[in-house]
DNA sequence: ATTAATTAGTTTCCTTGTCAACTAATTAAT
DNA sequence: ATTAATTAGTTGACAAGGAAACTAATTAAT
């Protein structure tokens, strides 16, 4: 096989498999009143302690006015507090409440114990691999969905 | 780094990568008035030549509402027949209209030709290995996530 | 300094996707 | 044979996601 037919197996691949992460995802969040995306920002607002939506628009590729919305959601929820910025007036600052961490803890156990199941069937250097290439990947169509 | 931390690293990015090629299929797909599920779903009827909602449902790891939604739009759009099943009333035989070849083609040039930028710049046997790490991982989720 | 351009975020409108309840046909159970 | 259970697909209600127009603040250009 040459790289012309190889390319459209693995696009088919990871689409499939990123619809049924997808949709794992949100069966597994359920309980918590959250899906997939919600969880990402959420998790993505813990991680860096002073957020504001640009910034995640860029790191997780998604939508500002979706971005928006699911910030509302979220500080309706009670689990994150928005300060705005003394900075810039147009933006604020996005942070995680008491309430959003201890979610946010119970949701990642949830998801550590699907992971578990499934990593468990595959072995450490080949998942070495994936991330690599996974890597790789996801930096090329990065930049050549942001060129454009 | 043990498997528990490599894990949610893999998910993370399959599930971005997931993100990012759906919204460029989108994207790409736009001039032809198809969105990137339509189109797998149009390339899937085509493929066999003789499918059923179910089939597809299985294959696709579709919700059975959606696939009769795009069925109905696929149809009206011209691009596929309905034929109702004599063996079984309760289902039809879909298949392609020559409308539908012609549109699945120039979907295919679209998609070829982005995909030949991409590839360029990952080598051949990185895409071997992908290719079979993916179709190894796409089996275990959809076990997973078909029982139960 | 004033105007123009850009930027962060919001709102509105519309399409897509999901869930649950439903219809009608088929199969299984007694 | 009749009833019960299952199955293929549809429908309606509703949440999610995206495009475009918009507001208000900031920055650049003259």
């Amino acid at each position: 096989m040459n790289k012309k037919e190889l390319a459209p197996l693995i696009i088919g691949k990871l689409l499939n498999i990123g619809g049924m992460l997808q949709k794992k995802g949100n069966k597994l969040l359920l309980p918590f009143n959250l899906n997939q995306q919600q969880f990402s920002i959420l998790f993505s607002i813990e991680q860096k302690k002073k957020v504001n939506q640009k910034n995640m628009i860029n790191k997780l590729v998604l939508e500002k006015a979706h971005v928006s919305k699911v910030v509302k959601k979220l500080y309706n929820m009670g689990l994150i507090d928005i300060e705005t910025s003394s900075e810039d007036k147009r933006s604020s600052w996005l942070s995680i409440t008491k309430k959003g961490q201890d979610t946010l803890e119970k949701c990642k156990e949830y998801i550590e114990k699907w992971n578990e199941e499934w990593v468990s069937e595959i072995d450490k250097d080949q998942l070495y691999v994936l991330l690599d290439s996974l890597t790789n990947l996801q930096n090329i169509f990065k930049n050549q969905i942001e060129n454009k």
